[in-house]
DNA sequence: ACCTGAACACCGTTCAAGT
DNA sequence: ACCTGAACACCGTTCAAGT
């Protein structure tokens, strides 16, 4: 009647530090180089462990299994993240800025955008910016559980924005791409709907990059007024 | 100098409708049903071959790849979305609506959550979506590129806040998880970040299921509110 | 304590061959 | 026009065995 357990990296005594062998650091490193050359498919266990100059099946010394690897790497992005502090600069430019950075580390680890939300963020990294956003919002004036709804807002706004945004930007990004074949493609798709073709046309002179950029802006800024709204008064 | 083409199942002419054989509803219906009941792990074109009770391979003969196969079950899901009216409703009613009905629609299929952002989404179902979206915010007042950036930051708020519940759903829910094991894991991990105990001592008296629920709603009317004073006056 | 190799049970995809 | 089987190049993971 227990059930299944609920299992995370985060939640095991890493194993002992003893001196001889590889440390955890040392995969993690290895792994995150892999998935920056390659992605998350050009990481398996196979090369992961070759890259170390190990058998193929060592790591599992140290790891449980593929997934806690994954939740290792996945925190060292949110290492990344910056935060800033909300007493110094206000609420309001601290979200700014934090989803400005959140947003940019995800671009430059395009991998990490298929780990959001299908592994669990306890992190020592993850809950460091979690407990600052926390921290931000109550001095907002948020108090109770409207401060996690409050960060879980800003969150679905940033990952959701951006996420997609990695689709794109590996299929059109690099200009290894024949801009004009997809734009015909997407005009073609789109031919049947009056709506989609007006927007298609509209954004067809002006830079992708840009419009992305803009688009961020335009929801952040809706999202932090709409937010603010809520405080109580 | 080319580059490489942008490719989708929606850019080619489905093969001719002869009479013998399978056709793509019975392949993508079968698929469908294989995922509902196995999750996105339990789809592989064996399974689904035999399934069918066809060869290993012999899909290959309808779909290029199973990237196709998998855009075409995307589109399925994007046909179960409700969008109601905005002319008869309003719109800022028309996209609570829309909005409650997306997430229910990825709620009842999380096998689809991994396949938002990372496939386009360019089947006559999601066109269709995207169509009667832009129609609403043009409805609301918006004009040019801004009804662009609306729809984005709406989606970008429903798609964040809905893919993370899966996970969760699929780990918490269902009642076959150990609820107190799990408590007491996170309360282990956020044990040196007081703001994060704070949060879980919070809802740990609350059902999970409906503060999922009041934080998609806070969420929601703030990120309406936001957009609504991106209006112009 | 740490690492190895062989083995198991899978994958997606290609392709020549069948009807 | 449609389907098959064999084959290729991979996977994650387990486990007995080595040092």
């Amino acid at each position: 009647m227990t059930g299944k357990t609920f299992s995370s990296v985060w939640l095991r005594e890493p194993r002992k530090a003893a001196s001889p062998g590889r440390t955890r650091e040392e995969i993690v490193r290895a792994a995150v180089e892999l998935l920056n050359e390659e992605g998350l498919s050009g990481l398996s266990m196979r090369k992961l462990g070759a890259k170390l100059s190990a058998g193929a099946t060592s790591l599992y010394w140290y790891v449980a299994n593929k997934d806690e690897l994954l939740e290792l790497v996945y925190d060292e992005v949110w290492g990344e993240m910056m935060v800033p502090d909300p007493d110094e600069v206000g609420w309001r430019e601290a979200a700014s800025v934090l989803a400005h950075s959140m947003r940019q580390v995800i671009l430059g680890h395009p991998w990490s955008a298929d780990l959001i939300g299908r592994l669990p963020a306890l992190g020592p990294n993850a809950m460091h910016v979690a407990s600052e956003m926390r921290r931000m919002f109550k001095q907002a004036g948020f108090t109770g559980l409207d401060t996690d709804y409050a960060i879980a807002t800003l969150t679905a706004f940033i990952f959701g924005m951006t996420i997609p945004e990695i689709a794109w930007a590996a299929k059109s990004g690099a200009e290894q791409f024949d801009v004009e074949q997809m734009k015909s493609a997407v005009t073609q798709v789109a031919g049947r709907y009056p709506h989609m073709r007006e927007s298609f046309e509209m954004t067809e002179m002006e830079d992708p990059r840009v419009v992305r950029e803009v688009a961020f802006d335009f929801g952040l800024v809706s999202v932090l007024d709409g937010l603010e709204r809520r405080l109580p008064t």
